[in-house]
DNA sequence: GCTATTGTGGAATAATTTATTCAATATAAA
DNA sequence: TTTATATTGAATAAATTATTCCACAATAGC
C-alpha cells in the first residue's frame, strides 16, 4: 500500500500534470499492471517523458520501478479485502459529521503504521528513552500534541522542555548536552520558527526526529529519523483535525513504546504516587 | 501463487536449459523483481532469448509478463504469511500496542455518540455559537484539549479563554458577562480547581457546560449541559490516552458542528488569509 | 553408416519500451 | 515589467525485450 499512499501524500505538492497523473493512478491502479509509459501517458493526456519524470520525482527509479510498487500494492490490498470508504460524502447530521470524522481518524491511525516502519519507530522510542532532555517543539495545532507530550514523558521522569515561543525554544536549545534530543511537530514540515529551531540544533549536532505530514521538506531532511503523518483528502477542515489527532497518536504510541521498559515503569507509579498525595491536600 | 505451481507442474517437460531457468526461478522467486531478461539469462547461464521463448512456451505474452505474474504471487504469499503471523504476534510489539489501542480509541470514539444525544452536541454547539466568550477549563491531559479548543474557536472568531493557572481562571472568570459560557474538561469531574470555577460560575449565572467521564460527579451535577466520555476497561495508561482523545474529538465534533454555520465559515476563511500573510512574512 | 527430420539454444538484430536532453513555455519572484 | 525557476513535451539516446536465423545435436528412416 506504501506507493500508492506516497502519492496520495504528496498530491498537494504536484504541478497540473503530475497531478492528473497522480490522480489517474489513484483513480486506476488496478489498471496499471497492463500500462506502459507510453500508454498511462496517452490515456492521461500527458507526455510519456512526463510519466518516467514523475516515477523518478516520487523516488523510483523509472516507470518499471513505480510500476511494479503499485502492482505490488494493488495486489496487497486486494489480497487483505480492505475495502476503503469513501471519506468523501456530504456534511448533514451531526451522525454524519462524527461518522466522517471517525472514518478519517481510523484510515489515518492505520496508515500510520503502514508510513512508519517498526524499525524506525524504535529507534525513535529509543532515542527518546537515552535522551538527557527532550526538546519538544510545535506551532498552530501541533503546539498542544508537543506540549501534550511533554507532560507524558515527565510522567516517566524524562526531562521534557516544552515553550510555546520559539524565541524561548531556542534558548532552550542552548542549554541542552550533546546528548539530547528534539522533536519537531509541523504538518507542513515548514514552519520558519521550527526550521530556524532545526537548523541551530544541527550545529550543536544534537539528535533531530522530526514529525510531519508524509512529504518532502526541509524539515524532514534535516532530522535524523522522519516520523510522519498521513490523511486522506477530505475537507481542509476535517483534514486538520485528522492530522492533529494524527500526530498525537504517533506520539501516544512512542509513550507507550516507553512505557514498555521496566524502568520507566517504575517511573510512572512514582509519578501516581505523587499526584496521590496532592489530591490528598 | 498461480504462476509458481504452474513452473512446478512443467517441470519435466522442459528441455535442459529450460529446466535449469525454471529451477532457479523457483528458488530465487524474490529476487526475480529486480532482474531483467538478461540479468537473468547470466544469473542461470543460459542467452537472453531463451528466457523469452520460456516465457512465451508457458503461456505468457513476454518476459515482462511473467516477471509480473511471479511478482504478484510472492506479494500474495508473504502477505498471506504476514496475516497468519499477526494472529500471534509477541507481546510488545509496536504492532500489537498500536492495534490495541487504536481498537480501544475506535471504541471510545464510537461511544461518544451512544452516551451523548444528538440533542445534547446541537444544543452544546448552539451555546458555544451564541456565547460572548466561552472560558475553557481542564487540568492535567485534559488542559491540552482545553489549550486546543481555545485555538479553534479563535479561528471561528470566537473569544475563546484558556489559562492553565487555575488562580488565573477564576480571574478570567471574573470579567465574563452573563452571556457567557464555560467548558469545564476532567476525566474524573472531581478536579478541586475546577469545581471551584464551577461554583464562582452558577452565582454569576453563567452557562456551564460539562465534559467528563461517563458518571455521576459533582462537576457534572452542577452543569447545565453535561457531556461525556467513555473508555473501555483496560490497562491505566491505555485508559488515559483513549479518554484523552475522546475528550480531543467530542470538542473536534463540536468544532465541525460550528464549521457548518455559513457566518463562522466567513470567520475561517478570514482567519486563514491572515495565517497567509504571516507565512509571507 | 548416412542423410533427413526435428528440436534446442544462442548470436545477431529488429522492435519496443524506457530514459535523457534540450528547447519552448508557463509560473513565480523581484 | 524583467529575471529566474520550474514545467512540459518533442526528439533522441539508451536499455530492454522479442524475433530471426543459423549452428549443432539427437533421433529416425533409408
Amino acid at each position: 500500500m506504501l506507493s500508492l499512499l506516497k502519492i496520495q501524500g504528496m498530491l498537494d505538492q504536484l504541478s497540473v500534470s503530475e497531478r492528473k497523473l497522480a490522480d489517474f493512478i489513484l483513480d486506476n491502479s488496478h489498471l496499471m499492471r497492463d500500462y506502459s509509459s507510453q500508454q498511462l501517458a496517452d490515456a492521461v493526456g500527458i507526455s510519456q517523458s512526463s510519466v518516467v519524470k514523475f516515477c523518478q520525482k516520487l523516488g523510483y527509479k523509472g516507470y518499471p520501478d513505480l510500476k511494479l510498487a503499485i502492482t505490488e500494492a494493488v495486489v496487497t490490498a486486494s489480497t487483505l479485502q480492505r475495502e476503503q470508504q469513501d471519506v468523501n460524502t456530504a456534511l448533514g447530521s451531526v451522525a454524519q459529521l462524527a461518522e466522517q470524522l471517525q472514518l478519517g481518524l481510523t484510515q489515518s491511525f492505520r496508515n500510520l503504521l503502514s508510513i512508519n516502519s517498526e524499525k524506525t519507530l524504535k529507534q525513535a522510542a529509543r532515542l527518546l528513552d537515552k535522551a538527557d532532555c527532550i526538546l519538544l517543539a510545535g506551532c498552530g495545532h501541533s503546539a498542544v500534541v508537543a506540549a501534550d507530550m511533554q507532560c507524558r514523558l515527565l510522567e516517566l521522569g524524562k526531562l521534557g522542555l516544552y515553550h510555546s515561543d520559539p524565541a524561548l525554544s531556542l534558548q532552550l536549545a542552548r542549554t541542552l548536552t550533546p546528548n539530547s534530543v528534539l522533536l519537531l511537530i509541523s504538518d507542513s514540515g515548514q514552519n520558519a520558527d521550527i526550521l530556524r529551531l532545526e537548523v541551530f540544533a544541527r550545529q550543536r549536532k544534537l539528535k533531530i526526529i522530526s514529525l510531519t505530514r508524509y512529504q518532502t521538506s526541509a524539515q524532514s531532511a534535516g532530522a535524523d529519523l522522519q516520523l510522519f503523518t498521513l490523511g486522506s483528502e477530505t475537507d481542509e477542515q476535517l483534514q486538520q483535525l485528522i492530522t492533529q489527532q494524527a500526530q498525537q497518536h504517533l506520539c501516544h504510541l512512542l509513550y507507550l513504546m516507553l512505557c514498555q521498559q521496566p524502568a520507566n515503569r517504575q517511573q510512572l507509579a512514582d509519578h501516581n504516587q505523587v499526584m496521590g498525595l496532592l489530591e490528598k491536600h
